[in-house]
DNA sequence: CAAACGTGGTA
DNA sequence: TTACCAAGTTT
C-alpha cells in the first residue's frame, strides 16, 4: 500500500475520539483549530468545551464582549488568537450574514486564520482538496521521504507543500489531513517515536537511514530578552487599581496591576525614587507593606523577572484615569496573565 | 523575511 | 535546569 493508503486505514481504525472529531459545523472546526494553533491537545480541549458552552453558535460569539472572549482564552496564551476570533465572528456575521464562509480564499482572508488553518477548515467542514501543513506534517512527511530542507526557510516550506500535496487524497482531504496529524501526533512524535507500531514502517526512508532523530531540520532560534516588572498591589480600602495592557506588545487587552518596567534589575529604594512612581503617585507618599519576588516567567520570546510590591492608599486617593479602581473582590472577572494570576491565587484566594 | 507572540510538558 | 517545541499567524 502507498503512504496515503495505509496512512488513512490506519487513522479510521486507531484515531482518537476528540469533541471536534464529532462534527463537520465550520464553526466547531474553527474554534477548535484556532484554539490549537501551537497548543497541545491536552491544554486545549477544555478551552474547546468551555467555548462552545459559553458560545454555541456563531452568532453567541460575535455578540459577546472582546473582554468575555478574552477571560475565557485566559492562560492559553498567543491572545491575539482570542481578539482574531472574535473579530472575525463578528465579519461573518455582519458580512456573510452569519453563514460561515465555504472557499478557501473566503476562510483564508478570515482574521486569524493562515495557511494551515484555512486549509484544515475547508478539508474538514468542506471537503475540499487542501493539504494542511502543521508542525506534525513536516516531521512525518520529513522522516517518510528524508527531506532534509528546512523546514522554517520559504524554500524549505515549498518543498514540503509540493510532497504534501502530492501526497494528499483528492477525494478524502478532511480524513487525509486529520490522519497525516494524527500519525504525527500520537506515533511520529518528535521524541522516541512509535516506528515499531507505525503503518508506514516498511516504507519510511528516515527508519531506513536511522536518521529519524535528525529530522525535521530546523534552522533558528530566537534569543530570550529580559525583562524586569514590578506590579504595585495596591490597597486601598477594599479597592484596588488594574488597567489593561495596549497593543503592540505582549498580552493585549489584558489587565494587570500598575506596572513600573526597569531596564534592569533594581531595588525597592531605588524605585521609589524612579518617575514613574512619582508621577503615579503624584504627591501622595504610599506605605509600602511587602513585596515579593516570584519565579522567572518564561515565554517563547522573553524571560520576565517580576516583583509584586503591596502598597497601602488612603481610602479616597485615585490614580490617573489609565488605571480603573475595582473592588479587590471583583479582581478574578478580569482577564489576567498567567503570571499575575498566580500571584492573585496565592494572595487573594 | 525575521521576530514577536504564551504556556506547559518532556527529557 | 536548560532546551525543545506544540493542529501557526501577523507584521
Amino acid at each position: 500500500m502507498d503512504f496515503t493508503t495505509s496512512l488513512i486505514k490506519w487513522y479510521e481504525n486507531d484515531h482518537r475520539l476528540l469533541p471536534w472529531r464529532e462534527t463537520s459545523d465550520p464553526y466547531f472546526i474553527w474554534l477548535s483549530e484556532v484554539i490549537l494553533q501551537q497548543t497541545r491537545i491536552d491544554q486545549g480541549t477544555n478551552y474547546y468545551i468551555r467555548f462552545i458552552e459559553h458560545f454555541p453558535t456563531l452568532k453567541d460569539l460575535a455578540s459577546a464582549s472582546e473582554d468575555e472572549v478574552l477571560k475565557l482564552w485566559q492562560g492559553l496564551g498567543y491572545y491575539s488568537r482570542a481578539r482574531n476570533l472574535h473579530f472575525a465572528a463578528k465579519f461573518i456575521l455582519n458580512s456573510y450574514n452569519g453563514q460561515f464562509p465555504d472557499t478557501y480564499d473566503a476562510i483564508l482572508s478570515l482574521k486569524g486564520v493562515g495557511e494551515y488553518t484555512a486549509s484544515a477548515i475547508a478539508s474538514i467542514a468542506f471537503n475540499l482538496p487542501y493539504a494542511a501543513i502543521d508542525g506534525n506534517v513536516y516531521r512525518v512527511l520529513s522522516r517518510f521521504t528524508g527531506l532534509d530542507a528546512p523546514i522554517d526557510t520559504g524554500e524549505g516550506k515549498k518543498m514540503f507543500r509540493e510532497l504534501a500535496n502530492h501526497f494528499l487524497d483528492q477525494k478524502n482531504p478532511g480524513i487525509y489531513n486529520q490522519a497525516v496529524m494524527e500519525l504525527g501526533a500520537v506515533v511520529c512524535t518528535p521524541q522516541s517515536p512509535d516506528c515499531k507500531n507505525c503503518p508506514l514502517n516498511d516504507s519510511c526512508v528516515a527508519l531506513r537511514d536511522k536518521t529519524i532523530s535528525m529530522l525535521p531540520v530546523k534552522i533558528g532560534r530566537t534569543v530570550q530578552r529580559n525583562r524586569y516588572f514590578n506590579y504595585l498591589d495596591i490597597t486601598s480600602g477594599s479597592h484596588t487599581f488594574i488597567h489593561q495592557r495596549k497593543g503592540g506588545d505582549i498580552w493585549h487587552g489584558l489587565f494587570e496591576f500598575p506596572l513600573i518596567e526597569t531596564v534592569a534589575e533594581i531595588g525597592v529604594d531605588e524605585l521609589i525614587l524612579n518617575k514613574e512612581w512619582s508621577d503615579l503617585f503624584d504627591g501622595i507618599k504610599p506605605v509600602i507593606t511587602g513585596w515579593e519576588r516570584v519565579p522567572v516567567h518564561l515565554l517563547s520570546h522573553l524571560k520576565i523577572y517580576t516583583r509584586f510590591i503591596r502598597i497601602d492608599l488612603p481610602e479616597e486617593f485615585d490614580l490617573s484615569e489609565k488605571y480603573r479602581k475595582v473592588l479587590k473582590k471583583d479582581i478574578f472577572k478580569f482577564a489576567v496573565p498567567r503570571l499575575v494570576e498566580r500571584y492573585l491565587i496565592n494572595r487573594y484566594e
